[in-house]
RNA sequence: GGAGAGAUGGCAGAGUGGUCGAAUGCGGCGGUCUUGAAAACCGUUGAUCUUCACGGAUCCGGGGGUUCGAAUCCCUCUCUCUCCGCCA
């Protein structure tokens, strides 16, 4: 969420750059900084009535610890009006405060500048386009009719399990599977990330943290029995290790890098698009997650880029980047880019990866701060993180891009965690 | 699931209803000493809100109550730990 006092500083600025999101923060902006400042009128009068309150008290101690039983009853008589006082503007306070906690959790993260503007997919800026597409000719085969063809991914046995959007993996698929995870986490740790094996259940304050709750819960499951939640994406757990937090400055950046099972609910998705690989209730994926100095966090950025990028390169996969507008960008993210990768045989873009800089807008929900050396005052960090990379559509590209009459041969690099050269 | 114990500053751990934002120890930071380091000694060391500033307010798991005054008493919720049961 956003900074209060920078709402306050900037309503303007704040309402010009959330339009690039195609979001009217006006209303809200306003509302916010006429309750703020009731707020903080509110408090000062409390507190002075307060500290009053406070010299009160000290005083009939000290009147009672000398004896003075008369005197002390006496200034007790005065204390019941402040009492009501103090009583009601902290009522108030307490209603104004969670006014404006409700309405500035409404707002959405401010876009970089360098976001383009935009309502759809279509209006998202390709800054990348690399990698060849590979000629497949007339037998090429979609991923779930290789799948079956090599008895790898059993979609109909899922269904029977759970339901549609749970695939079982089998034999070499699932083999295939397990290599890319343990490809990308080597990577990862290469690249410096530190591994964490996160919970796959969280809390409501660890969804409130990365900006899920309160408002996204749809895409989570709910476990109501305990008020826990399936992550939608290890970025959850591993980002709110942080939570509540106060880093040393040299600590930064942090890196963290972990393996989970992903659940997402995906209401409203039908057609096409969820054929096979291409959407799934429960999915794999390696995460990356960074907190860093706010001063260096576009560097962060463009470091995480890199590492995606590598990953699809290594793997051999036709890729492209997308810079996301303003309409497609995600409520917490202020910078986001995107990695698709072609699937030859649906001959689709098939998103990969999405890497982005949360700025402070994560942070100030974790309450996740840094120290600085030498200085006193804690500052909100910024948090950043991508995935690196998400499994199915990787495999449902590399099973499509890479079938031959004779199979499908597995990329060099996947080889030694295959432990075979090719699915026939 | 049953029984019990507990929740205090980065950690450990005191705390009689007023002088407690909180003893003490460890850790951290600064200094003395040392060629350097260690040890020892001295000092320092929480966060948030508010004010131009001086200052003021709040926070001892969350919420509520009693009281002139609550870390301390009462109610309630949550969480953690221990033992038993079950179990990967």
């Amino acid at each position: 969420m956003l900074n209060l006092r920078f709402i306050q500083d900037n309503p303007e600025l704040v309402i010009e750059k959330l339009k690039k999101k195609n979001f009217d923060a006006s209303a809200i902006v306003k509302e916010i900084i006429n309750l703020y400042q009731k707020k903080n009128e509110i408090q000062v009068k409390a507190d002075q009535f307060k500290s009053e309150m406070n010299k009160l008290s000290k005083e009939i101690g000290q009147l009672f610890r000398e004896g003075k039983q008369e005197e002390a009853s006496q200034a007790k008589s005065r204390t019941s009006e402040l009492k009501d006082n103090i009583k009601q503007l902290d009522e108030e306070f307490a209603k104004i405060d969670d006014e404006v906690f409700q309405l500035q959790v409404q707002l959405p993260n401010i876009p970089a500048d360098i976001v383009p503007a935009g309502k759809t997919p279509e209006d998202n800026e390709i800054v990348k386009n690399a990698g060849e597409q590979p000629d497949l000719g007339e037998a090429k085969l979609p991923h779930w009719e290789l799948a079956e063809k090599y008895d790898l991914i059993d979609f109909e046995l899922g269904v029977k399990l759970t339901g549609a959007g749970f695939p079982v993996y089998k034999g070499k698929g699932s083999r295939f599977q397990r290599a890319l995870i343990n490809f990308f986490l080597d990577e990862a740790q290469k690249a410096g990330y530190l591994e964490i094996q996160p919970p796959l259940v969280v809390n409501e304050d660890s969804g409130f943290g990365t900006g899920q709750l309160p408002d996204k819960e749809g895409q989570m499951y709910h476990v109501t029995e305990d008020n826990l939640y399936l992550i939608p994406t290890a970025e959850v757990p591993v980002t709110n290790l942080y939570r509540d937090v106060i880093l040393e400055g040299k600590q930064l950046p942090v890196k963290n890098t972990a393996y989970s099972a992903c659940f997402r609910r995906e209401a409203g998705s039908y057609g096409k698009d969820v054929r096979g690989l291409n959407r799934l209730h429960q999915f794999d994926k390696v995460e990356v997650v960074q907190v860093a100095h706010p001063e260096k966090s576009y560097e962060v950025l463009d470091e995480m880029v890199a590492h995606v990028e590598s990953l699809v390169q290594k793997l051999g996969l036709p890729y492209r980047i997308l810079r996301l507008c303003g309409g497609d960008m995600s409520f917490t993210a202020a910078l986001t880019y995107d990695f698709e990768v072609f699937s030859a045989a649906q001959e689709k873009w098939l998103e990969v990866s999405s890497v982005s800089n949360f700025e402070s807008f994560q942070a100030n929900r974790l309450k996740l701060r840094f120290r600085d050396e030498g200085q006193k005052k804690p500052q909100i960090a910024h948090t950043l993180n991508g995935s690196a990379l998400a499994l199915p559509r990787i495999v449902a590209a590399l099973l499509e891009n890479n079938q031959t009459p004779e199979g499908i041969k597995v990329p060099e690099v996947l080889v030694p965690y295959c432990g075979f050269e090719w699915i026939r």
